[in-house]
Parts: structure tokens; sequence; C-alpha cells
DNA sequence: CTATGTATGTAATATCATAACACGTCAAGA
DNA sequence: TCTTGACGTGTTATGATATTACATACATAG
């Protein structure tokens, strides 16, 4: 996974989307879970945008295609993609984004442009080596990290 | 900095809490800012224990000491403190604590133990650097990060 | 002493999230 | 085949977190 990040970069994003679906697909069948209407809507919806939507945007997007429009209906396919690796929680929005390369293993860390919301996920293994190697120090056992930074992505740094 | 995180470890928390009001006291006066009795007591009221305490849970404090008891009491009093530097905001928790040495410019990280729920504060220079470089590979320029560590902490960890 | 900026108090409301229960579907085993 | 149990979905209701807007009080510079 050397690229850096493409969300900032103009990219064939139908087919990063499909793509992303595609292994999303092969991820839930080699776990035996299900990929539902629900569950696969929400994580197209993820996938159309590199941003981060909150749970009842996706919720109001659901209830316009017939699905149910309570906030249960979102938050549960929410959950389930994000335990399957295949959605993100970004804690610093209270907002989710489908993962750009699942089935991976990666410690990912999330990019948000504080001016166009656009959300990239970037690689953050030494970032989480040196929290994990940090916290040893105080004798502390990382189990899941949140590495998020706020900042201004290439295009809007180019704009202002 | 070199202290790996006391949080964890038997402390003279009196002496640890005081000493960080001190230096609050400090920070505020070279800011030009004003510590004024709510804003005091809520860092005494996050520095009691090293843990995160919601926002509505100090403003319960709060009500039953004589102050406003409505939500924007809290809140107002908390995010003057983290635009000081004298708390943070755990980002996992929607929850606040207060920083451990306040004055000092540090890239914090912060380890939460998921058993008893101490919050530590450690040092994340290293992780940040990580996080910076790898941003700087997309392009994007970090102005703030969130660097927080879900897991076990030593004590805990004893006792699974 | 008074004008000005800043802090506090309060009401109302917005936003984010979960508990609890009912119903439907589907597949495994009696 | 029938039944049972696990799972997914839908819905109601509620809880938890956070902000907007406006009124009042207070400190300090002029």
């Amino acid at each position: 996974m050397p690229d850096p990040d493409l969300a900032f970069a103009a990219h064939d994003h139908a087919h990063c989307a499909h793509d992303a679906l595609t292994r999303a697909e092969a991820v839930t069948a080699a776990a035996g879970a299900r990929m539902t209407p629900v569950r696969r809507r929400v994580l197209e919806i993820l996938l159309e945008e590199h941003k981060a939507l909150g749970a009842y945007d996706v919720l109001a997007r659901l209830a316009t295609e017939g699905f149910g429009n309570q906030p249960p209906v979102a938050y549960r396919a929410l959950e389930f993609l994000v335990e399957q690796g295949l959605a993100h929680r970004i804690q610093r929005l209270n907002a989710f984004t489908a993962c750009v390369h699942p089935g991976q293993d990666h410690a990912p860390a999330f990019l948000i442009c504080r001016t166009c919301h656009t959300v990239a996920e970037a690689e953050a293994t030494a970032a989480r080596a040196s929290l994990d190697a940090e916290a040893a120090r105080a004798g502390f056992q990382v189990e899941r990290s949140t590495i998020e930074a706020l900042g201004l992505c290439p295009n809007c740094r180019g704009q202002a």
C-alpha cells in the first residue's frame, strides 16, 4: 500500500468505489457474514465520495430508497461495516467513511480537510508503532487506536 | 518530559493536582486570560482523578455547588480550558481530562484503559512526527491531531 | 463613573446514539 | 415436513451529547 493517499488527487472514482465494493463482498463472504441490501447500499453511499457521513445522513438516503427510516437501521449497518473492516468511524466528526482498501490488514490514519471536508485514509503503521512503543513504556497494551489529523488538504492549501 | 506516564502508578496525587493547578494559573495569567471561579472549579474537578469526565458530569458537580446548571456553563468552561491547553478533549469518550503538564509545549496521546477507565496522557511526539510525515506525502498539512489508544493499563492487565 | 468587552445564566433546540420489542426470513436438525 | 433458533430488519421510545440565542452581570480601561 505504498500510494500516498488518492482521496485528494483526481482519480477514476467509479473504479475506485467499484473495486472497494468488490473486495467488500469478498471480505464478508470469507467471514461468513451476510452482505444484505441495506448493508450494501450503505457501503455504496459511503463510497460515493471521500467524505465522512453522519449516521443520520446515511439514514436520510436510505429512507428515500424504501429502507427503514429510524436511526437503528443506519447505525446497525454502519456498525456491521466497521466490524468487518469495510468502513471506519471518524471520531472527530462523529461520522463514517468507507474503507479504501478493505481486506488488507492496515493501520489507518485519517486526514480531514477542515475546508472541503474530504477525508483521506493514510497509512499509519509508523505512527501506530510509535504509539505502541510509548504506551509500552507505561506498561499499557494498546488494542485499538484512533489517529486522526485535522488540517488542509493540498487542494485547499493551494487556494489559501 | 521523560517520565513514562504517572497516571497508572501510585503517586502523590494531591501534589500532582495542585501542581497542575498552579501551573494553570500561570498559563492563564501569561495569556492575559481570566481564571474565573467556574473555570477554576472545572479544572479542579477534572484534576481530581486521571479519568475523563463528560460535560454533563462536570455540569452536575457545578450545579450542586451553586453554579449554573445548563449545559453551556460546562461546555464553555471546558472549551476555555482546552483552548488554554489546560485540558484535553478525548474524542473517543466525548469527555474531557485535565492536562498533566500545562504550559509545556507537547504533543499528547491518550491511553484509555477499557477496564478502569483511567486516562493517561502520554508523549506522542514521535507518533505525531510520523503522522505529519505521512500526511506530507499526500500534500496534507496537519494542524491538529488526535492520537488515542484504547487498551489495558498495567494494573488491569495484571488482574487479567 | 460609565462604556465596553467579556463572562455567566437560562431556555429552547439540535444532533448523535441506544434500548427494547415485534416481525419476518432462512437454514439446520428433529 | 415441521419446527426451532439465529439473524436481520423495522419501529417506538428514550437517552446522551452539544449548540444557538438571548438576557444579565461583572470587570476594567478610559
